[in-house]
DNA sequence: ACACCTCATTCCGCTAGTAC
DNA sequence: GTACTAGCGGAATGAGGTGT
């Protein structure tokens, strides 16, 4: 525990806690001599400035609020990244937190970085409720909704283009010659996020438009795990459907399609068309060769990151409704023999 | 005259302590 | 029970002192 404070360093110092604070301040009105005193005394007590008291005096933490659904998920971290690098070129840290999909968490993750004096937040939302929302606005904390965006939301986002997305993956499908489209989508507590239900519309209306149906029938819940795609292409198997082609809401429930779809003699690539979405690292990987979606994360949270931070400096409100484009990641998985 | 530095004061939000 | 006050640790700043 840091124990010396300026005042300490001052007495050292012989000189007065002004020209202290001064010290640490780069281009400050003090001599290079008086300054390299200070912070040799500084250095030997151990002294570091305390943040907290100096957000105290400054009415700022200088900190953003990073909230998102799940702190395991890859592109969450990935977004992360990008955004505390933003950040910290701004003189801004970045405190990353995660809802686990509940709405309540979520609220409370608000009022917490409320409380800890957050000047902005960038959000990825659970969409379930709209409180976290209605807390922030109540407290004028400015904020940025990134990835996606439920349908009350009015304020700023910068999000992937999930339409886009969905038709990328249903065209692609239809030009491999698939005439029995799936959607293989999340399980029952995250389907309704905006993003899969978006995906999902644009997929069966792209088809529609081509004259093949897709029916509710064919939007199985799967689930963004491994195993929820094993499980969900066991059930269709079980149930004697056959598709020979399969969209999934996300890359990892597609690996497990591709693992079941094998174990029943039903080749990926050959026999069937598999496309995932996020583009993961393991989805380039040769053994898998996941045809994916690739979605621009780190544009995204870069922009979000800017337009906030020019937003607090000049204490208004964010104003940014984008829709960054969608890339399609063609692999093995879905490249089908005519 | 100028650079460098000190001093005194104010401000911030919260809370323990005190007075009524 | 309510209202008020002091003090916490720094930043900021105007006024003023000191040395060259």
């Amino acid at each position: 525990m840091i124990k010396s404070t300026i005042k300490d360093v001052a007495r050292v110092a012989g000189v007065s806690d002004t020209t202290v604070s001064l010290a640490f301040q780069p281009n400050s009105r003090i001599s290079e001599r008086t300054r390299a005193r200070v912070l040799s005394v500084a250095a030997q007590l151990s002294y570091a400035p305390n943040l907290a008291a100096k957000n105290l005096r400054n009415g700022s933490s200088r900190t953003i609020g990073f909230v998102v659904n799940d702190v395991l998920n890859p592109f969450y971290l990935q977004m992360f990244r990008k955004a505390e690098d933003i950040a910290l070129q701004h003189g801004y840290g970045v405190i990353f937190a995660g809802s686990n999909w509940s709405a309540e968490k979520e609220r409370h993750l608000f009022e917490q970085m409320i409380q800890m004096r957050v000047c902005g937040m960038v959000l990825c939302l659970c969409e379930k409720s709209s409180d976290g929302i209605a807390t922030l606005d109540r407290f004028s904390v400015p904020y940025i909704a990134v990835d996606s965006y439920p349908g009350w939301y009015a304020g700023s986002y910068v999000a992937n283009d999930f339409c886009m997305a969905g038709e990328l993956a249903a065209k692609h499908l239809l030009v491999q010659g698939c005439r029995r489209p799936a959607y293989f989508t999340a399980d029952r507590a995250m389907n309704n996020l905006s993003a899969f239900i978006e995906m999902q519309k644009s997929f069966i209306a792209y088809f529609n438009r081509k004259g093949i149906e897709i029916t509710q029938a064919d939007v199985i819940e799967a689930g963004l795990c491994i195993q929820g795609g094993r499980d969900a292409f066991e059930r269709i198997s079980v149930q004697g459907k056959r598709y020979d082609g399969i969209f999934c809401a996300n890359d990892f429930c597609a690996m497990g399609v591709l693992e079941a779809a094998e174990k029943h003699g039903i080749i990926p690539g050959k026999d069937i068309a598999v496309i995932g979405i996020d583009d993961t690292e393991v989805s380039g990987f040769s053994k898998i060769s996941l045809t994916s979606i690739r979605q621009p994360y780190n544009r995204l949270a870069a922009i979000a990151m800017e337009e906030l931070i020019k937003a607090i400096q000049a204490d208004s409100i964010p104003n940014v409704k984008r829709k960054l484009p969608a890339e399609l990641m063609v692999r093995n998985s879905s490249k089908l023999e005519s």
